[in-house]
DNA sequence: TTATAATTGAAAATGATTTTCACTAACGTG
DNA sequence: CACGTTAGTGAAAATCATTTTCAATTATAA
C-alpha cells in the first residue's frame, strides 16, 4: 500500500493533505484497472461524499505531474488514468476485464535504434501498449 | 495518390461519392501529419466552402472502418488521424513539425510472446508510437 | 491561536462530439 | 435521359468532458 507514499510526496512538494485528496489517492493508488475522471468521483465519494468533480480532476493533475499515475489511451475511450509502474514500464490491458499488467519493455532499444538509423529520426520517447485478455478472461 | 482508390473503395463499400467527401479525402489522404477533425474542416472548406463539420466527422468515421486512417494519440492532444500505412505499420511522430514517419515493428513478435508467457495474457494487440526529432527538426 | 495562502465545490463557460431534422443530390432503374 | 428512392448534407440543438471563476473554507506555519 503507496497510499501514505503518495500523501507525503505531495506534501513534500508544497501540497496541503485534505480529505479530498485523501480520497482520491485511496481509490486510484489501489485500482488494477484505468479509471476515468468520472469513475474515480463515483468510487471517491463513498468515502468522502462532498467531493467534487473538479477536485478530482485537479487531483490527478498534481498525481500525473509527480510521476505517480499515468495516462491510458485506448482504441476507444482515450483518458484514463492508472498507478504508474515502478521505473520505465509498459501497460498490458485486459481487453474484456480492463485488468491492467505492468512490463517492462527494455528490449524495445534495439527496435529504436534500427529505426532511428532508417528514417534519420532522433528518437526520444515511445509508447507501447498491449491489449489481450487476461488469465480470467479468456 | 491514393485518393481515386481511397474513393472507389468508398463507393465499392456502398457509400455514395459527394463532393464532401471528395474534399475531405484529398485534405486527409495527402497529409504528412496526423490532423484533427476541426484541422480536416478548416483545409478542406478551401476546396468546398459548404463543408460542414458533422460531414468531417462522419466521413473519418468511414475511412477509419475501412482502414484508409488510423488513430494517433498523442501524450497531450488526444485524437488526430492520419492515413493508414500499408499493411501493419506503426508511427513515428516528430514533436516538433509534427511529421509522420512509418515503419513495420516486426520485432514485436518475440517481446509479446515472453510477455505473454510471463502474465498468462493471451495477446491480441498492440499499440506502438515513437516520438522524436525528424531529420528537419533536429 | 491566528493569519494567510492554498484548496474546495458550485455554477458558469468552454470545447469537442453527437443527434435531430428538413432539405438536397447521387445513382440505379425504367 | 428523367425519375424516384434513399443516402448524404449542413445548421442548430443536445450532450458530454473539461476548465475557469469565485466566494467560502481549511491546512499549516508562525
Amino acid at each position: 500500500m503507496d497510499i501514505k507514499n503518495w500523501l507525503s510526496q505531495l506534501q513534500n512538494h508544497g501540497y496541503r493533505l485534505t480529505d479530498a485528496r485523501r480520497a482520491v489517492v485511496e481509490i486510484i493508488a489501489r485500482s488494477a484497472r484505468a479509471l476515468t475522471p468520472v469513475e474515480v468521483y463515483d468510487a471517491a465519494r463513498s468515502s468522502h461524499p462532498a467531493l467534487g468533480l473538479v477536485t478530482v480532476y485537479r487531483t490527478l493533475e498534481k498525481l500525473e505531474e509527480l510521476h505517480l499515475i499515468q495516462r491510458v489511451h485506448q482504441p476507444s475511450s482515450c483518458q484514463a488514468f492508472i498507478s504508474a509502474g515502478h521505473g520505465h514500464e509498459h501497460l498490458l490491458l485486459c481487453m474484456r476485464c480492463g485488468q491492467v499488467a505492468f512490463f517492462s519493455g527494455d528490449d524495445l532499444d534495439e527496435l529504436t535504434r534500427v529505426i532511428a538509423a532508417r528514417t534519420g529520426y532522433l528518437i526520444k520517447e515511445h509508447w507501447l501498449q498491449l491489449f489481450g485478455l487476461c488469465a480470467n478472461c479468456q
